[in-house]
DNA sequence: ACGCTGGGCTAAATCGATATAGCATTTGTT
DNA sequence: AACAAATGCTATATCGATTTAGCCCAGCGT
């Protein structure tokens, strides 16, 4: 079948009566540089335009060794943070003639492990990674071999790599100082189970919140849960945290996950949105926004990171540079109704 | 640098003694058929294990024409039900040993093509397509080309494909004969500008539910919406909607970001949802089962979809059939408060 | 007439794997 | 003993592009 085998450069050759050699050079742009006529130029500029030729990206990225595939490793990709990032991504990428092979992580090392191998025997230009615990070594392993890594979400604090992540630390700082200003007395935090960093900045901002707003703080009014739980688990935990916590009047959701299970546990507990206990989540989201009481969170600029991971990327793809890009942005509060007390 | 290099079959084949093609016969389960001995073949399978070896699959891709590949086109992967589904096909493929790389079109047409094209060069062995309006021809070259193409969430009538989707007709059928039957009189529907057949077969659905119930049905009951507008044109035409259907009790979205949108819309009205206007949309979300009031809806089977539309492209891999494997599954009506007009 | 320079192009090696054809050597058959 | 058949392995071509080295010819200077 003729229309199975694609229009190589053979063909064009041929067609031309050129060597495949120069075919080679003129579509590369190189003909200037190697000398060719403009005349033959031209005329295999023609032919290629006429038969449509796409090179064979798998011959190519033998020789070559670059696939113009980036490697995306997420946490979940049908979680709607990464999934509104990894189309971001894939946008971007798309302006650089990148496509995106992706793979979700469910917060498991020994997955992440997994997808860094395969990706890595596919032949990956660039990763995109959120990292999981533990994940530093094979980290630092692909930065010897040369291809750009950029960390997302999170990073290593003890490893030199590119990152873009945002201010976890302000924006828990920020939103649980909002809550106290707007009068809650006893807030707590709900989290996950997690040594790394972008669940302890946000840990840290919440105390150093409460510490600077002189509100109570103890090991009580922290709740982590493991994130491997079901959606009735986490519900369960949470819910048994709420109403084990005396006094409690605000509480802060370290995730868009957790807000979710939150908001429905509250409710299920039949507990009064704003007035009986204030709420903030981690994250937007659709639900948050259109929740009644609509609640409060911290976003994350999400277009905004998307395209600065794939900039830095690009940068490290085309000029290396010697020290790696550590990109923070500036999370915002946005203020709705669950945390608005009322009049007390 | 050694690092950069990875393993290759010669190095193996050095190590052992022996040639690569004897390297290549063991590691791909060919040593009996081939008749290599037992000595020769586990010596090399314990070198092969030492050195980690991972053949390189641009090398196999551009020899067997087999890359291990599946391109993914969804019409937009920040979605809710295009992640959640991405997610479910990208951990089927993974058992197969697939990758998947993906793209959205946004419904654009020429995104698409350009999509398909990108994928094609890049030999993938397997296309999963949302197809967008006008791509059926596309979509019968691809046939051509021996690649199984599995379209998803939308077909083409005319064209003889394998696909996957839900039974739309029927699920808009039961969600508005529920409307019906919670005593509604006057229901609208609210879909998107499109003459495709999952956008046909809803209104179809709808209509077909009207009648059945013998309540009104004409024109003015049916606003339909182009897919490329931003979030606040949507909201705009829809309260302009609402607004114009004089005795207006009930209204039906026919996608997830309708319903959001719609959900939003109504609000800003202040209708009250349920006995002021009853509310039923296509597809869950979070948000639905969380808003207050929670939201009707027809739920697809999202892990039944993806697990499908998987093992449908596995068998066309390996066993391809003369005729179109053509999966119709059935969607679930999830009766919430949305629908009850309560004590009237 | 000879060498030198530069223009215009190509042959051949290469990337890493797979597939085909076939070469020794041993074993079996009559 | 002579030939056939089976055994165990390898040389080589190939996939489609890129890259290196270098060939041939024309024009130029002396």
């Amino acid at each position: 079948m003729l229309s199975m085998k694609g229009i190589s450069i053979k063909d064009i050759a041929k067609q031309a009566g050129v060597s495949p050699t120069t075919v080679s050079f003129v579509l590369n742009g190189k003909a200037k540089e190697k000398r060719i006529s403009e005349q033959v130029s031209k005329k295999i500029q023609k032919i290629a335009t006429r038969l449509k030729y796409k090179p064979n990206q798998l011959a190519r990225g033998l020789r070559t060794g670059k696939t113009k595939t980036i490697g995306l490793i997420v946490e979940d990709i049908a979680n709607n943070f990464f999934a509104s990032l990894a189309k971001v991504m894939e946008d971007e990428a798309d302006k650089h003639g990148y496509k995106v092979l992706y793979g979700s992580t469910e917060d498991n090392t020994e997955k992440a492990k997994g997808l860094l191998e395969v990706l890595k025997y596919r032949q990956v230009d660039a990763y995109i990674v959120t990292p999981t615990k533990n994940l530093d070594k094979e980290i630092e392993q692909l930065k010897a071999t040369s291809k750009p890594v950029v960390l997302m979400d999170r990073y290593f604090p003890h490893v030199s790599s590119h990152y873009v992540v945002v201010d976890n630390y302000q924006g828990a700082y920020n939103v649980t100082s909002h809550l106290a200003n707007q009068g809650y007395k006893k807030i707590a935090i709900v989290t996950i189970t997690s040594d790394q960093i972008q669940m302890k900045d946000r840990l840290d901002g919440f105390t150093a919140a409460l510490k600077d707003h002189h509100l109570p703080y103890n090991k009580s009014l922290v709740k982590k849960i493991p994130f491997e739980l079901e959606r009735e688990a986490f519900n369960t935990e949470i819910k048994k945290f709420l109403t084990s916590v005396k006094g409690i009047d605000a509480v802060f959701f370290a995730t868009n996950y957790l807000g979710i299970y939150g908001i429905e546990s509250i409710r299920s507990l039949g507990w009064e949105i704003g007035p009986q206990i204030g709420v903030a989540s981690f994250d937007d989201h659709d639900l948050f926004r259109l929740h009644s009481p609509s609640i409060t969170c911290v976003a994350q600029p999400i277009t905004e990171i998307g395209k600065n991971i794939v900039e830095v990327l690009m940068q490290e793809l085309n000029h290396p540079s010697a020290t790696p890009r550590q990109i923070v942005l500036e999370p915002s509060v946005i203020v709705r109704a669950s945390s608005d007390p009322g009049k007390k």
